[in-house]
DNA sequence: GACGGGGCTGAACGTCTGTTCAATACTCTG
DNA sequence: CAGAGTATTGAACAGACGTTCAGCCCCGTC
């Protein structure tokens, strides 16, 4: 075994799956689709990975290694995805949407780290106090990773590309501008929505 | 023609093909699985429907039509979404993944009332201003949807019950909490963005 | 009571699916 | 050079798929 390095045909294969079960999701994708794009026989594909979901199952390991090999930086993970190349951001999209045991596990991974790291943020001052950093950490990660599964409206509305990375930056830096200065100038719409989640939780 | 007015069955099929759509994808459900979810025969979705895309797109008015009569009040899109009942919620956020046709357009259309909201906020001293008005609306609605989209993973690690709409609830407060007074107390990570990004652009 | 039409069905169609299997081509070990 | 083992293939399978069609049933209209 030559482990994964080259352009082998097991890499092509899940390569191409990949690229598939992004743009198309996995029930969309037929293992022939896959094998045509790699350059294959169907039985190939079979042969390399047990069955359709093994093949599923590469690919979650696949990113998930190469996203966490990235690191967690200073940056926390917000990096790691804007770095992680555009079949990969889209498959990793849909595995979240589609609650993949490794999609599920990184989510879960990414949310503690940044709880930690806004932990430590609120005891050196950088970060705002809460009254629910659970629940914060999650809505911030869910955030973070939010132009990620929406992508494709996200850069509609931004500008031609979608996958130009300058779109992502643009909207990027207008989500950093947003938590930097907040940007309600004051509490009325909190004070609002408490005001209807108390009478709705009546209900 | 009765038009849409109670169980009928032909709104039986739709509901349960919006269900089904929502939890598994289009392309990973049957029609004959939305047929037995409906109680009828396979040939009657066909029949009602022209197809199976026929189906899709009924789905599609119909949850469109469902979010546009809220009216958007005061609260902009936000409650829409949230009071939004869960298979609908699960289908629109399948829907603008997949770059429905109707969800695309109500993305926009939600984007455009939300830059006009934020403007008047802007002149009326509620909302800060910003260098990137678009960008600005843009990134709020799709954090506005992440939650939809991401519904799953934020449940799962807030609480039991993703269905339940106090877990929604302790996002949504999580959220309007940063946004109101900001999450980071001081602007490093937006100069420390800005040097990478300058940095990066020159690759 | 005859009749027409739409809701509804069972059975069938051709096609595509994931998967299996025997056989071939290739590559390294002895 | 013989042989073992892996990469790779074409052909075939059973099942599920979307879709079609002829026909039944029920209801309101003349």
């Amino acid at each position: 075994m030559r482990s994964a390095s080259d352009v082998t045909a097991r890499a092509r294969i899940r390569d191409a799956a990949l690229a598939r079960f992004g743009a198309e999701g996995v029930a969309g994708t037929s293992v022939r689709a896959v094998a045509a794009d790699a350059g294959v026989s169907p039985a190939l594909v079979l042969h390399h990975f047990r069955s359709k979901e093994g093949l599923r199952q590469a690919c979650d390991e696949h990113v998930l290694d190469a996203i966490r090999s990235g690191g967690g930086a200073d940056t926390s993970a917000l990096g790691d995805v804007l770095r992680a190349a555009t079949p990969v951001r889209r498959y990793l999209g849909r595995a979240l949407l589609d609650g993949t045991e490794g999609a599920s596990a990184l989510f879960a991974e990414i949310v503690e780290r940044t709880q930690e790291w806004l932990a430590t943020g609120e005891a050196e001052g950088w970060a705002r106090p809460t009254a629910d950093a659970r629940a914060r950490a999650v809505t911030y990660v869910s955030w973070l990773l939010a132009p990620l599964v929406l992508g494709d409206q996200v850069g509609r509305l931004l500008g031609g590309d979608p996958a130009d990375t300058a779109t992502a930056v643009r909207g990027a830096r207008a989500g950093l501008e947003m938590l930097t200065g907040g940007l309600f100038a004051d509490d009325r719409w909190l004070t609002a929505f408490t005001a209807v989640d108390e009478q709705g939780s009546s209900r």
